[in-house]
DNA sequence: AACTATTCATAACA
DNA sequence: TTGTTATGAATAGTT
């Protein structure tokens, strides 16, 4: 995206990292605010820098989306309407998009709570969350672990010859 | 960056919705990737889209990002090294960016662990095999989780293929 | 879900 | 470092 095509790998010097990483940041961050207004989607960004640094974004904050998803781990123990997020191999990609279409419904009809999007909030993280309530995002970190094994259901949609594999654990 | 310009604004279409949703979260964690694979950063990203469902991207996972992010924050109630991002705002903007760069110093020679990036990982959370299935999984898949990461750190993002997944399970 | 025409993001440079 | 420019990338509209 520059003068030249670069290698998408660690860089090495010092200078040219701190550069890129704070441009790629900004860029990210900015992606990011496009996507919630144009959707109205919810979105948290945490970020530690090569520096260690730590950069938040959230729409409508970062703590906002945290408690969301909490709370829909609560209580969603094993209902629905998720659906998984995968990466993309950017180039000489070898991947198929199947998009999940399947309890694709009318859920995207009505839950958008207005029109309007509550704009980002860009966070200090410093000390707006507090120690205490972010005691109850340990919860979060555990319900987490849960979705993990869905990794494999999605590697197994994809181009991945896995099923083999997949198959090793299904019968157990 | 298509065909026209467009506003940044409140799609509502529901198709083109969906649509450019998608094509933009993959854009984002792409953009992510990148900026992981290049600096060697941290990042979790949480998203709901409009249609309610999660999707989850972390490097090297969204648990560890968010682990790291509660013991920061246990840690240093008040402390230091954090730095605030800042979003931009699209179009009709209206602020300005202060470069918060104060504390800027010399943190970001040596702390990068090593010149090597955990590789992100994807996160799903739907729960499609249903949950008490997914328990089964969740043990190995962390496991596995490891593996991949340690694994995929010597190759190039850009040439993942399902050869070089497939090599993971080979060596144990 | 593929494909371009275009806009957008950014690597190198000043 | 902040700004500018040439070029690679993301994607809006479309099949």
């Amino acid at each position: 995206m520059g003068t030249r095509k670069i290698n998408i790998k660690k860089i090495n010097n010092k200078n040219y990292l701190k550069a890129t990483f704070s441009k790629r940041r900004r860029g990210l961050f900015s992606k990011a605010t496009d996507l919630c207004c144009l959707s109205g989607a919810q979105i948290a960004i945490i970020t530690f820098s090569p520096g260690n640094k730590t950069f938040l974004f959230g729409n409508p904050s970062a703590k906002a989306v945290l408690d969301r998803f909490l709370g829909e781990q609560d209580s969603c123990t094993s209902d629905d309407h998720h659906e998984e997020g995968h990466g993309s191999t950017p180039e000489d990609s070898d991947h198929e998009d199947l998009e999940a279409s399947r309890k694709e419904s009318s859920e995207i009809e009505d839950v958008m709570d207005e029109d309007r999007v509550n704009f980002w909030w860009d966070e200090p993280i410093d000390d707006e969350l507090g120690i205490y309530e972010l005691q109850k995002y340990k919860g979060l970190l555990e319900a987490l672990k849960e979705n993990v094994a869905s990794k494999l259901d999605d590697m197994n949609r994809r181009e991945f010859s896995t099923k083999d594999f997949l198959s090793m654990f299904r019968n157990s």
